[in-house]
DNA sequence: TTGTAGGCGTTATCAT
DNA sequence: ATGATAACGCCTACAA
């Protein structure tokens, strides 16, 4: 009994009638089995209308039939235009991240473009290397996502002389295009809600120091209080890093204090779960005890006890719009440099009107 | 005055001294400025020993000026890989596959290999597509994480002739190789926390009819009933869809029954989320009225309020694990077919003795 | 140790 | 409407 089950051992194995190759078949063996040239089958095959209806059909027939598919790298080679683009972010392991890739994914492929995944762990020498990665891949464009260490291989990236479109980046500067979420006009919506409530005393707990939507937030969070005319409070700005673990500290500081606030604005959902979870801890409770909003509206905001009064943004949306923006960009078209989207405070249970005395 | 300040409009312009070009520089380049063949140029990036040091200090320095990076699209051509997997998603934007992917794109980095994500949104139509980029893109490997509708595009992954490893899929039986948590293992052990604590009215919030990992869970919280002597209970037995949503509705029903369960395995982390909320909506108190158990262990178990009892998926180390075993499967090596992984039980502050009475 | 020649699978540019 | 031929940028013989 022949070992040929795989079709593999004997070489040439008939399947159905169809001669079955070892490799996958190239455009010379369609060609071959449709007695025709292979730049006929080229045209064919991309629905020239310089070929026969009927050459094409049979073309097209045996290409089904044998499961053939045009190698993109050969094409990509001759073309000199992958129909690809990296994807830099620091996690994919990030609710926002996560939402944002999927908003680039499906319009890249809508547009017939992969996506090289390439994610940097926030490690500075990984990220070094997965860019170079991308430049070897030969990328149409690149989109950044959140990434923190962008002045590292800033240089990198102009070198590979393709679009790059930066989405929330903290380095907005350094590059001309990018998308991003009004963090000022979004958080001070947060505040002035809280201030609505009549809370006065309010916390603001941010992410890292020196991160540009950090910043931004807290302006729009400072802004409000002014124009209530209320004065700063120096000891109710804590720093967390966006994530819940050091949320807890930062709030648990907010919580030592001999007046601490009654309500509180986070960076980011992650650092209200973190704070809120520390209230818990601290046997307080929300929002009767201290109000609490939170920045990105993810998915748990809404299952969170008591749901999150959050701002949204429209992650996948800006994925969206920041893969549109590289799509024109690849093109040669021009594209709106800056992009600003629009915030929209979501008010749940998290927030609610300051105790009385 | 010239416009030359992109070094594009002339074509060549003269930047400390190398030249630059409108395109990426190309092996031959490199050769011409160092006065030797493109073979050799090859050889020196490859370090091989084959070529003078000099020489190849030489080449290196020039190759780093200038910016070279070798094509990969034009490497993959003639050696036949593209050193390239594709990960194929229901979606990234779902906190547990994307703890996956990090895995499996850290893991891929590591060798050399990089990553197309291509995300079906569990749309059949989509899902084909996908596959097909991924044959076309030549990818030498592909990783399939928690799909649902393998059938669909299961001919078209074996006309691909490349290894295929899943993770946690719904199909296993149609694959030789794939990574799985012990699903049954698993849920067993928590339904058995259960029982311990005195429980024996506990239901099973699941998923979709027809998944296998369903199928597993089920029967690991059935095996634990059976062998504490409880009666089946088939009302106590509701599907969601292993989204929070549909998980207040499933929940809903059993809080509607005469006589409600006192404890709720849930098929999943989100699951619990949603049940948990339903109950808070029923001014029900976790654990004190109802202990709830979830699965995965997502990031924000330990968040949740109050703190979920969970078994715990290592996530990332599965992406690893199945990205591993199909580097094995690319070179050539065998792998182990069926990878099994430990479940482990993780007790918060979710579950509780039974209510005496 | 280095150079020459050929080919990977396409698309593009000519002919015919 | 089709075919011959030449790239694209690299690697791998084989020759020198």
């Amino acid at each position: 009994m022949l070992n040929d089950d795989e079709g593999k051992a004997a070489g040439i194995a008939d399947c159905g009638g169809i001669k079955r190759l070892p490799r996958q078949p190239s455009i010379k063996d369609i060609a071959r089995l449709a007695r025709v040239s292979h730049p006929t089958v080229s045209r064919a095959l991309q629905n020239s209308p310089l070929v026969n209806p009927q050459t094409a059909a049979k073309i097209r027939k045996i290409a089904d039939e044998t499961g053939y598919r045009a190698s993109a790298v050969a094409r990509g080679l001759v073309t000199r235009r992958t129909r690809t683009i990296g994807l830099v972010v620091t996690t994919v392991a990030d609710p926002f991240a996560s939402e944002v890739v999927c908003g680039i994914e499906e319009t890249a492929n809508d547009h017939g473009y992969s996506v090289f995944l390439a994610d940097s762990n926030a490690d500075p020498v990984r990220e070094k290397k997965v860019v170079q990665a991308l430049a070897e891949r030969r990328v149409d464009g690149i989109l950044v996502t959140s990434s923190r260490v962008g002045a590292l291989y800033l240089p990198l990236l102009k070198e590979m002389m393709v679009p790059i479109v930066l989405v929330n980046d903290q380095h907005p500067g350094e590059f001309v295009h990018s998308v991003m979420i009004s963090n000022q006009e979004g958080m001070r919506a947060a505040a002035e809600h809280l201030i609505g409530l009549g809370h006065r005393r309010i916390a603001y707990l941010g992410d890292q120091l020196g991160y540009q939507s950090d910043v931004e937030r807290r302006a729009g969070y400072q802004a409000a209080l002014d124009a209530a005319g209320i004065a700063a409070m120096p000891e109710l700005v804590v720093r967390g890093n966006g994530k819940a673990e050091a949320a807890m500290e930062a709030m648990e500081k907010l919580l030592a204090l001999a007046d601490p606030p009654t309500a509180v604005c986070c960076y980011n959902d992650m650092t209200a779960l973190g704070a809120m979870r520390q209230m818990r801890v601290r046997g307080l409770r929300v929002p009767e005890d201290l109000s609490v909003v939170g920045f990105d509206d993810l998915f748990f905001a809404s299952y969170t006890q008591p749901p999150l009064t959050t701002v949204r943004q429209p992650m996948r949306k800006m994925g969206k719009m920041a893969m549109e923006s590289l799509l024109a960009l690849m093109s040669g078209a021009e594209s709106v440099a800056q992009i600003k989207v629009d915030a929209e405070l979501i008010v749940r249970e998290s927030t609610a009107e300051v105790k009385a005395g």
